[in-house]
RNA sequence: GGGGAGAUACUCAAGCGGCCAACGAGGACGGACUGUAACUCCGUUGACUACGUCUUCGCAGGUUCGAAUCCUGCUCUCCCCA
């Protein structure tokens, strides 16, 4: 067994712990759980930290156990929000319930014969007990005066806030608390992790355990993940990044961290990667000292992207990468075969132009505007042409350019490029 | 209820009879530079059949050779006094 809360402190990764817990988990293999809120049916990168803590306490020789949130999700956490939350019916719950499950097993070992993680979902117990039950059994325990002390609950009563609080969201805690003592009797469960905004929830958890059973638990939070110019951590502008391919990208998945800044890299590549610390003060200092080669963000993109979606997943990303950004050429384009070129561009807005026109030639201006609506009209076409901003496969283009049949790459695209970053696609069809 | 101010392009904000497709700032986009960055510099930012034409300054009318600018009505916003 090794010092698991050491490996969170080095890593940034401690934000609060209760008294003991460090000494408990050095003398006992013990098993603790973290909760995940089936919101969508895929989990996204801020999870991610979440997951990654399960982990490291798996390797740390402890037990994990990742547990689903059916019946929780059907109340709605109230922590760190400031309105009311919408409840999700039961179809898309179960939905999302089964693809967070498939994306937890990707990360950790379920099969190992000392301390095999384990998936549990709180509906299970939680859908058998009688409101009466749980109000004389679990509400007996705990005071409404306790209750409303936490942050959760008073950030709502308070004046700031415009909306009230519902019942249901009151209750929430107590739910997860009752989560805890379920796992503590059952599965002798005896820590729970969670964001620092899950302090009070867990608290609950293991107050309830100190009067019902006269047990003890233990907590540890971590703080949440920040960027340094203080925007949300996971958001681009195209909304969360997943960990589902299929609603982000290998490529943008990789690209997310590859764009992260110095500063954040630093914290990052600890938090986000299993590299021991000698490792990783190596890869700080030799990053220092050549800044533009962004080892950092390299690297934690590799180590994550493969962790999430696989060895293959990573080369495709890599390999779209430099040719979106490398100094590739319309050669390299047209070297590629039908299904990386669509891998590459997946996403990209496209538009399809008929044969014929691409036979007769396609002039820039029906090309980047009157044909496609790459852009919004003749006029910015015209403009953008005189910036020097367009290309086509990778090369700039001038106003008289004419796009034909040899433009054509991968049997059926011809591409469209306003700056650096802004793609388009012309189908043939 | 009484009095006053205002509504201009993505946002803020000039203009107050012709020189106005409308100063300036921010944003956005592009170019140079760069690390797919930051900073900095430069350019673009109503449409078109494009050295010209057309449609825009809350809405609808009017005065005038000519209006974002003046007049009338309407809608909305803000402020002050009750």
């Amino acid at each position: 067994m090794t010092n698991f809360v050491e490996e969170l402190r080095w890593r940034g990764l401690l934000h609060d712990i209760m008294p003991d817990t460090e000494a408990h988990l050095l003398e006992h293999a013990t098993a603790g759980y973290i909760g995940f809120d089936p919101t969508a049916d895929s989990l996204h990168i801020g999870s991610l930290v979440q997951i990654l803590i399960l982990k490291h306490f798996q390797n740390a020789g402890h037990k994990p156990i990742a547990l689903v949130g059916g019946a929780t999700g059907m109340v709605g956490d109230p922590s760190g929000k400031s309105a009311e939350r919408n409840l999700l019916d039961e179809a898309s719950l179960q939905k999302n319930i089964e693809g967070v499950k498939a994306q937890l097993s990707r990360f950790l070992d379920f099969n190992s014969s000392e301390n095999p993680a384990e998936l549990v979902n709180n509906f299970d117990w939680m859908k058998d007990i009688s409101l009466i039950d749980f109000v004389r059994d679990t509400g007996k325990h705990i005071t409404v005066n306790y209750m409303m002390a936490k942050d959760s609950v008073k950030k709502r009563l308070s004046s700031e806030s415009k909306v009230g609080m519902s019942f249901t969201e009151f209750t929430y805690q107590l739910f997860q608390g009752y989560d805890f003592y379920h796992l503590y009797k059952e599965m002798d469960c005896k820590l729970q992790m969670g964001g620092s905004d899950q302090w009070g929830n867990i608290t609950t958890g293991t107050e309830l355990i100190r009067r019902k059973a006269q047990g003890k638990a233990y907590a540890i939070t971590v703080p949440l993940v920040t960027k340094a110019d203080g925007t949300k951590f996971g958001k681009t502008e195209g909304g969360n990044v997943w960990l589902d391919a299929n609603r982000t990208s290998p490529y943008k998945f990789y690209q997310y961290w590859l764009n992260a800044s110095d500063e954040d890299a630093e914290k990052y590549i600890k938090i986000f990667t299993f590299l021991d610390k000698e490792a990783i003060e190596a890869l700080i200092i030799e990053h220092r000292e050549t800044p533009h080669l962004r080892l950092l963000q390299k690297k934690i993109g590799e180590e994550v992207t493969i962790m999430t979606h696989g060895q293959e997943a990573f080369d495709n990303a890599i390999k779209a990468s430099q040719i979106l950004f490398g100094k590739s050429t319309s050669e390299d384009l047209k070297s590629l075969d039908e299904q990386t070129f669509l891998d590459i561009f997946e996403g990209v807005p496209q538009a399809s132009v008929s044969k014929e026109d691409i036979d007769n030639g396609l002039d820039m201006i029906g090309a980047l505007a009157a044909k496609t609506g790459f852009l919004n009209s003749n006029g910015e076409a015209r403009r953008a042409l005189k910036e020097n901003a367009i290309s086509v496969n990778k090369e700039k283009v001038k106003e008289d350019f004419v796009i034909s049949t040899s433009d054509i790459i991968a049997n059926a695209y011809v591409l469209l490029q306003r700056g650096k970053k802004n793609y388009f696609l012309l189908k043939i069809a």
